[in-house]
RNA sequence: GCCGGGGUGGCGGAAUUGGUAGACGCGAAGGACUUAAAAUCCUUUGGCCCCAAACGGGCCGUGCGGGUUCAAGUCCCGCCCUCGGCACCA
């Protein structure tokens, strides 16, 4: 018989299903294992090979952990609110719900292809009232502790669509789906305070075994500075203006101030004589694009004020410009600008010719690191002594740092503070395919929150839902209009719906009982299953998703919903697969589609090869070369255990090496090498050296065995433990092999991982190199753990050794126990 | 510009963390089986060289240039290329 992998694997898939060989016990589990990857977004109707990458080696994994014993807990399931869907139905008129549900039952099916562990009894659907009626209910929780609120911002709008775009739709400025340039636009919005937490998620990153790149990203984002806040008076003026620097030890060297352009004192102090120029500035710079206001290479532009300021230090006046390259959203929106120690002040005072001041020399004055006199030729930033500082002249940037933090905290000008990069999290929508924010705007009770009792507030599916620059949600009469819960008069409803982070920031608790409709979660299966004990997915979530998952949890945690305040303890990125260099995009016409491989080589083979392709977290380029190689391995496992069909499923276990004859010996021993070496590289997910031990223990064991030397008992034994190995990687085979062997159930159900046997991995005899001088001269056998001089004599011995040490003077021999022998000769 | 990952045969990639570079697989070449092809099996396969030949020996070789060491893909210094993230964050 040829291994017919279709008919197997459609075998396997349907027993599964029928026995629910995977249904976990979740509230009596004893070892429990929550297996997760980040789940699917069905705005495609196909899986792509990406999606196989994510989910075939981390279901490996999983089931290495449940032949260990484990009860293994691996969901999946549909992020299925977005944009995608909604641009799909403005393109072809289908809604998108029906769209994303057609869409989900095709990838049910592919997934079933795969082999996974998956339970589509635990499936969560982000866009299902019975879903979203708990995000819903998640905004609320936030919104009570005051962590959801509304105000005006500026957000990213495309002039052609007519609409707002989240930012991860802007892609170095332009609309991702148009390609015009973005510009900012002040809208009433609904934010989400994950900028209170800016401490908490930067200090559980050191409770978390994640990648450290990705923790790292993390603290990027947040981007936590301190510093001091500085108040400058304001010449003949009642107002101040603050400003926020983390060099208070070059505030001498502070030669004028620069405001952000929206800065709300602009008008307030702007000379008359100035006025008319400002404004025209000000103009000028909103009506400049993202790409343009943010671009650090474009030159710097700005403009003066006519208004000076005080610097508190030393009393001196200097001149208030605003300029574009301060920013109204970090910080106070206004600087100190210190030409001579910060790269952007000096590039601007040059420009404008305003005053360069050095205020911090370089302690070693010597050779290129001297800053020499003016003209400076650029910005000197690192720390130094302190210059023209007052009393601080002669001090180290450390002290005068903290000296001048404190003098100007005495005298009420300035106070220590932290800053960080991380803003709040807008989360409104004008968009129609997401859940509805739970709000009612009543004229006499202002913004009130739907009851938890009236929840979902259901999406309507007949809407109008083409772009037009307002909600979609809001030409829906039938939806805006309700009476206010408060005072039961007539009241509109928000008409936003959520960015769809907001449905991914808690999916992992619903997964549990995701049919439960009498809370968001089991709280009592959530305690016993969070957190996440191995989260897989892609590395570019790192500072959206996995920094909201993150916070809501937290949030959740602070509501008293939650006992534990990191959902991922564990999270592991599976690289890229890129085609021809580029990310495999439907825009870019070059996805490959999986079902070709599992058509022509079975599921079983294409994920191994995806696993044999090279390091899990690294990726590559896609190319279908070598999977004849995984291919031709699964069938000759095959026809080995054909051509002993019939052979006891039961087996010894374990031998006493001393009673195997030669060939079983070095069959055995390779075995628990095997086993050694494919457990400690699933554990890692290193899969694509697991695989190429398997492949090179078949490689050795047909050949000892085609010597005729090995024992009935002993081929059951290798056979047997050869498919539990196997099977993780190749589970419907697996299934099969053991079936042939007399196995009457699933062998996830009946076996358990082999235990090595550490006695029997040690090697007899060892092969060790000669080296003279650094050059490999001879290679020997010896017995394993020779001693230094018996391995010095055996050398000596060697007619290459012998030549080469010749007339020579031994120095140094330098033995490495079972690896090599160096000489140093002379 | 800043931060992080990575450069190893024709290709994907191994290498116990300083100790036999190129495991495993693909591809290629030659051979066996076959009327033929496919499939399968066997042999060879980093480059150059010495020898009549060897399953013998030598030299070079892990992006480039230096260094440390008995010994460097691995450590140190200085570059180049590439991928990812951030990008006026004061």
């Amino acid at each position: 018989m040829k291994y017919d992998f279709t008919s197997i694997e459609k075998k396997w898939q349907k027993f599964w299903e029928e026995k629910k060989v995977y249904r976990v016990d979740l509230n009596n589990a004893k070892e429990k294992l929550y297996c997760l990857v980040m789940f699917l977004y069905p705005s495609a109707d196909k899986l792509h090979i990406g999606h196989w990458y994510n989910f075939g080696p981390t279901d490996t994994w999983a089931r290495f952990k449940r032949l260990n014993g484990f009860d293994v807990f691996e969901p999946m399931g549909y992020d299925a609110f977005g944009l995608p869907a909604e641009n799909y139905a403005i393109k072809t008129g289908v809604h998108p719900q029906d769209s994303t549900d057609r869409n989900i039952s095709v990838i049910r099916e592919q997934l079933k292809t795969m082999g996974a562990m998956y339970d589509f009894d635990y499936e969560v659907d982000t866009s299902k009232p019975e879903y979203y009626k708990w995000t819903q209910w998640v905004f609320l929780q936030l919104y009570k502790k005051g962590l959801a609120y509304r105000t005006n911002a500026p957000v990213n709008w495309c002039p052609k669509d007519q609409t707002v775009l989240a930012n991860e739709q802007v892609v170095d400025g332009l609309c991702e789906r148009c390609g015009t340039p973005v510009i900012r636009k002040a809208m009433t919005q609904w934010f989400f305070k994950i900028t209170a937490y800016a401490d908490k998620l930067l200090e559980g990153l050191e409770r978390i075994d994640w990648p450290e790149r990705t923790k790292l990203m993390q603290r990027n984002w947040i981007g936590r500075s301190e510093g001091v806040e500085i108040q400058f008076k304001i010449q003949n003026s009642q107002f101040k203006i603050s400003v926020f620097t983390t060099r208070p030890d070059t505030l001498f060297g502070a030669t004028y101030a620069v405001l952000a352009p929206e800065h709300p004192l602009v008008q307030e102090i702007t000379k008359p004589e100035f006025k008319s120029r400002v404004d025209e500035y000000v103009e000028f710079v909103a009506h400049e694009n993202e790409i343009e206001r943010t671009s650090t290479t474009k030159e710097k532009t700005g403009i003066p004020t006519g208004a000076f300021a005080i610097n508190p230090i030393n009393g001196e006046k200097i001149p208030i410009w605003i300029a574009d390259y301060v920013l109204s959203t970090y910080g106070t929106g206004a600087v100190m600008a210190v030409p001579a120690h910060d790269e952007r002040d000096f590039e601007f005072a040059t420009k404008y010719k305003l005053p360069i001041r050095i205020v911090v020399q370089p302690k070693v004055a010597t050779g290129s690191n001297t800053v020499a006199a003016e003209p400076l030729l650029a910005a000197y930033v690192d720390d130094g002594v302190a210059v023209n500082s007052g009393n601080f002249t002669g001090q180290e940037s450390e002290k005068v740092w903290n000296g001048i933090a404190d003098e100007l905290q005495k005298t009420g000008a300035g106070r220590r503070k932290v800053n960080y990069r991380l803003r709040d999290w807008l989360l409104s929508r004008q968009r129609y395919w997401g859940a509805p924010i739970p709000i009612i705007h009543c004229e006499s009770c202002g913004e009130v929150p739907v009851p938890e009792k009236d929840l979902p507030v259901l999406l309507p599916y007949d809407v109008e839902f083409r772009p037009s620059g307002e909600s979609p949600l809001a030409r829906s009469e039938k939806f805006v209009n309700t009476a206010c819960p408060k005072c039961g008069k007539p009241a509109k409803r928000d008409v936003d719906t959520m960015d769809t982070f907001v449905d991914s920031s808690w999916y992992f608790l619903r997964y549990l009982s995701p049919h439960l409709d009498s809370a968001a979660f089991d709280k009592k299966l959530v305690e016993k299953w969070l957190p996440v004990d191995k989260y897989v997915g892609g590395a570019e979530h790192a500072t959206m998703h996995l920094l909201y998952a993150r916070f809501v949890v937290k949030a959740l945690q602070d509501a008293g919903w939650l006992s534990f305040d990191e959902p991922f303890q564990s999270l592991v990125h599976q690289g890229t697969i890129t085609n021809q260099g580029a990310k495999m995009s439907k825009s870019r016409g070059n996805v490959v589609n999986p079902d070709q491989f599992v058509n022509g080589y079975g599921g079983d083979t294409f994920r191994m090869f995806l696993m044999f392709m090279g390091p899990y977290d690294e990726g590559g380029d896609w190319s279908d070369r070598g999977i004849t190689g995984v291919f031709r391995f699964l069938n000759k496992v095959y026809e080995l255990f054909e051509s002993s069909k019939g052979a006891a499923v039961q087996s010894k276990t374990e031998f006493k090496i001393e009673s195997l004859n030669e060939s079983e010996r070095k069959v055995y021993r390779r075995l628990n090498q095997l086993i050694k070496k494919v457990t400690e590289d699933l554990e890692q997910f290193r899969f694509n050296t697991a695989i190429a031990a398997l492949m090179e223990f078949m490689n050795d064991y047909t050949q000892i065995a085609a010597g005729g030397e090995v024992g009935r008992e002993v081929q059951n034994y290798v056979l047997q433990s050869f498919n539990i190995i196997l099977a993780p990687f190749a589970p419907h085979l697996a299934e099969e092999l053991n079936e042939m062997r007399g196995g009457e159930t699933s062998i996830f159900a009946s076996a358990k991982w082999v235990k090595y046997d550490l006695y029997a991995i040690e090697e007899e005899s060892v092969t060790l190199v000669v080296q003279i001088n650094g050059k490999v001269r001879a290679r020997l056998t010896v017995p394993v753990n020779s001693s230094d001089e018996e391995v010095k004599s055996i050398s000596l011995a060697e007619p290459n050794v012998k030549k080469y040490l010749d007339g020579k003077e031994i120095l140094k021999a330098i033995v490495v126990r079972n690896r090599l022998i160096s000489f140093v000769v002379k």
